[in-house]
DNA sequence: TTGTAGGCGTTATCAA
DNA sequence: TTGATAACGCCTACAA
């Protein structure tokens, strides 16, 4: 069809094609009504006939707004965000917003953070996705929303899901398939405690409902409790949430109480981390013992793994903050609100009654 | 420190604050030698005390070049990508070009496809990973490379794994560990085609090195050879590889060829379905039956899963893709070429001796 | 409904 | 070594 022509085409090659002024060229482009059938019939056939694009650097250097929003992942593994990002889309993209992602080290050596980089680009707003960086410096004039992720940022919104409830729900489950002995492991990161503390005042309620004593401790704790109350046993490792964390999180667990029939993990690296450590052991999931995760991430929904999970509902958080990142937008003055969505189980092969 | 000032500061602002012309300004910036230690200072002051930030539209509009490399993903869910960014950054970001990420659905609605929103930034070059979809239109003009996948554009280049070197070494682990009896599962895909063809021929040979006859065929071939050749047995699915075609396919291939003791899928998904469909059969991996997968995967990495698999070499492809689209881009004229990654083994403990 | 004339924030080209 | 001044491609009044 086109040559091999070099140059792009411009609003003027356009505007000269169909015979008429670039501003008429412009209003097409932005689909003002107030221009007559024929002329906008000429200028969209001008620039298929020339393949023309406008430029976004152009529309947004004259524009007011570059109509681009950043998204800053934490990291591109953490998979996530993929869903995240299916929920921003919806609530920006419809709108007109274009989406620029980046994670941490995108274009580290050009920009000392991705935020730089979207700072130059003059997006509209930001999204934060995960636990932020403390130190990505972003000036006080620019709309932010956190999703997921409590906010270390004291001005911006929050959208995230509800960490304590879905501990509680976590707890609850295992509960209900008639564990009494419940152990958990985790590691250092916000969302790990909240999770440990919801996963705690499941079992507290548990006991208290049943009228009996309930406790919830962490390893080392003392205390022989009655063998029908419900008691968790803690192990909160001083570092990262990963698989290692998990497996060895789970050894020490196991070791200190082999009583335990339940595990649940601050996240699904981490369950797959007790997975490994439980097979370690000789020991068969969910015949020995349950183990629970949380994200509901892909490895978990694996047919392989089949990991009972708590879904965070990221699509719902994307949307969420999308939506309200376009409320900052149009009104930078609002007060800053933390929305929490609710969490939901997804009950697989990995949790059994006992 | 700032107040919240709303419009960021311009390149005019620090000319005044610093007392020189804007002119001078942009020389600092673009670390001009011929500017004088003072006037430096004193620019370099006024941009800090402005947190003054070039706007990337004015300086991709001004000059000549945009300085920024598209690359289309084709989901972000196959976490591939992740190394091949690893690759590409140190090639092209430290020679000062910008990352730009998108995958297929990314901004869908705005633009038909990912590259019309690149082709809007003006970008310099393209990298398309993986498996272009055959109808991303790009013009002749711009400069692009395929990473990993084979090249659907004739005129571009390719940097990919070895998928032949690959389905080779599978073949030929496999059978050094004493099995004779292996079994392939894959799908619809250019890669899978080519690893199947790799591993069928490491079996020919391995029968010819042996003086025995040597066969390779498909699901419901005859012929019974003596029980020490070597012999391969694939089931190809005329779907996506997935572990759904891991796992449906593996059944398949057990149903009719009980006496395999070994199986390589077509990549880490397919391995994992290949390995719950094992399960499900009430055999043991590796002890009954071993199974290998392609890519490497984190997921085979996983301490859980432990999959034997084939390292494709991303970050090496993403490195030799970002140096050639350097070429490409300082001479257009350059005649396609194609650059193979050779593969690497990466034995974990899914595989075992018989 | 359509066209004219600035201007957006930089770079690039010339002079000085 | 510095400083005017014209592009760059588009939007936005303002006029016609």
């Amino acid at each position: 069809m086109t040559m091999g022509n070099t140059k792009p085409a411009t609003i003027y090659d356009v505007a000269a094609r169909a015979g008429v002024s670039k501003s008429l060229v412009s209003l097409v482009l932005q689909r003002s009504p107030r221009v007559s059938e024929q002329r906008r019939a000429a200028v969209l056939a001008a620039i298929q006939e020339l393949d023309y694009r406008p430029s976004t650097a152009a529309v947004s250097l004259a524009g007011t707004r570059s109509r681009t929003i950043g998204v800053v992942l934490d990291d591109f593994r953490n998979q996530w965000f993929v869903d995240l990002l299916t929920g921003l889309r919806e609530a920006l993209q419809d709108q007109g917003h274009r989406l620029v992602v980046a994670d941490r080290f995108l274009n580290t050596g050009l920009d000392a953070s991705p935020v730089e980089g979207f700072l130059s680009m003059r997006v509209e707003g930001l999204v934060i996705a995960g636990e932020p960086d403390t130190d990505l410096a972003i000036p006080a004039s620019t709309p932010v929303v956190v999703a997921g992720g409590r906010a270390a940022l004291a001005r911006a919104d929050t959208v995230a899901n509800d960490d304590l409830a879905g501990g509680r729900m976590a707890a609850e489950h295992l509960i209900e398939l008639g564990h009494v002995r419940l152990g958990f492991v985790g590691g250092h990161s916000a969302a790990s405690d909240a999770r440990l503390e919801g996963w705690r005042s499941a079992i507290d309620a548990a006991g208290a409902r049943a009228g009996r004593t309930a406790s919830a401790g962490v390893v080392g704790a003392t205390g022989a409790a009655a063998s029908t109350d419900v008691t968790g046993v803690a192990v909160v490792l001083a570092a990262d949430v990963t698989e290692e964390t998990g497996s060895a999180g789970t050894h020490r667990l196991l070791d200190e109480h082999p009583e335990v029939t339940a595990v649940f993990a601050a996240n699904d690296v981490t369950a797959l981390g007790a997975m490994s450590a439980i097979a370690e052991r000789g020991l068969r999931v969910p015949e020995d013992i349950s183990v629970m995760g949380y994200d509901d991430t892909p490895i978990a929904a694996s047919r392989y793994v089949g990991l009972t999970s708590i879904d965070d509902r990221s699509i719902d958080i994307g949307r969420g903050a999308g939506v309200r990142l376009l409320e900052r937008i149009a009104d930078p003055g609002l007060t800053p609100t933390e929305v929490l969505v609710e969490p939901r189980l997804v009950a697989r092969r990995t949790t059994a009654a006992r």
